[in-house]
DNA sequence: TAAATAGTGTCTTTTAGACAATATTGT
DNA sequence: ACAATATTGTCTAAAAGACACTATTTA
């Protein structure tokens, strides 16, 4: 049987909540094609490596860190016959939430990597609609998931979690609400005993992240429709 | 730059709710690797062909129908070194919902193909997986979306989605509060006008499915735990 | 008439959302 | 004491869930 050949890539959408924004790792590209443009990371996925693995193995080489705390899942898929001008490649998008880290490291194959507000548009390929997708997919996953700890450190305080919720939802939340919410729903955060100092104010109690997957009731953004 | 070549496939996660229960569509293979084995729908991405036409092309081949009514969206890409015998095959799986049709149509590739609980496993390649994942997107998806409605014909009855509602969660609801929460939230149906007849009991008014693509609120299945 | 299914109303409990009040720190 | 942030409590409105009751058909 015969069938056309295929190159596979895997991109990575990474976002972080960097100065009360969410952000977006993007690099310049060393090569063509879109030479000198900037674009989500990536790369061809290797002769015997499993998608996941090319994922993880691209967002160590990129960000130069793969420790726990973060999030990777798999986003979607692209396969447009031009997305590519040298031939036909599928990509495979991942999604990474990460919390805010000193600052990437150029990888390989990229200029440069910089975090950058997740308004930009004009990247390379079809990133600006893997970008939008994804953004799209960490709005949701937050309502359900208790995934918004992903872009915590390991130990946080409650005003830190719902300053991530504000910063991907690009709205503000009732503080005294949120607490409530996030302090009694189960499974969702876990006190760690221990709280800020030094700050000013009131010193905040330390959680991590429960161990539920599922966020039930779940913690829904305002919507302006149905 | 040299990289690995790949194939690419498109397989399918058909469902359709029939005498009560949530079913999916199997093939039976009519050619190596995996002879005779039940699998899911599906073939190879031709030369100059979209992810998703080419879904829509083995959605029209297997099932003989690409007409309106039904939903296909894009599931999730699996690619282990090691899932497909004769290669390196990335395959690109979506999910159909479709409404109760008279019986499926033999395609080329296919020797068979039946509807069948979908409980079913043993399929070749990593279908069981890809199975499993498709049924969970569907019953997440009835939560949140009206997409219910892509299960029923174009114009229902408020029994019918509930029994679709209860199929494919397999739990019951409850008739009365089901009408109050499907007939009240905006967007999600539509009255025709029009009424069931011949039945027993009194008729139940049509409708079709609303433009809404978010129920909100959502309509939660109940969950034994967080 | 009875049986069957469709649809409405009512009550209770849970949750969201607005926001007052209290608690604990640094200056 | 005052400013700042954390945390708790109270009230109201919306929604879910249990379930009595009414409506409209066929047999």
């Amino acid at each position: 049987m015969s069938y056309p050949v295929f190159a596979v890539t895997v991109d990575l959408v990474v976002l972080t909540v960097r100065e009360g924004e969410l952000q977006v790792l993007l690099v310049r590209r060393g090569c063509e094609p879109f030479l000198d443009r900037w674009a989500l990371p990536g790369g061809f996925v290797l002769a015997d490596e499993d998608l996941a693995t090319a994922a993880r193995r691209e967002l160590a080489e990129e960000t130069g860190l793969d420790g726990p705390g973060g999030h990777l899942e798999q986003l979607a898929s692209y396969g447009a016959p031009e997305r590519d001008p040298r031939g036909r490649v599928v990509t495979v998008a991942y999604l990474a939430l990460l919390p805010d880290l000193p600052a990437p490291t150029a990888g390989t194959d990229a200029a440069e990597a910089e975090w950058r507000p997740v308004g930009q548009t004009g990247l390379a390929f079809d990133h600006d609609r893997i970008l939008a997708d994804g953004i799209e997919r960490a709005r949701s996953k937050l309502e359900y998931t208790p995934l918004a700890a992903a872009f915590c450190p390991p130990e946080f305080t409650v005003a830190a979690l719902r300053q991530v919720y504000e910063a991907v939802w690009g709205e503000s939340i009732d503080p005294r609400n949120f607490h409530r919410k996030a302090t009694t729903t189960p499974g969702f955060i876990d006190p760690t005993g221990g709280a800020t100092e030094g700050g000013t104010g009131r010193p905040a109690r330390l959680y991590r992240r429960g161990e539920a997957s599922l966020l039930n009731p779940p913690l829904l953004r305002r919507r302006l429709d149905g």
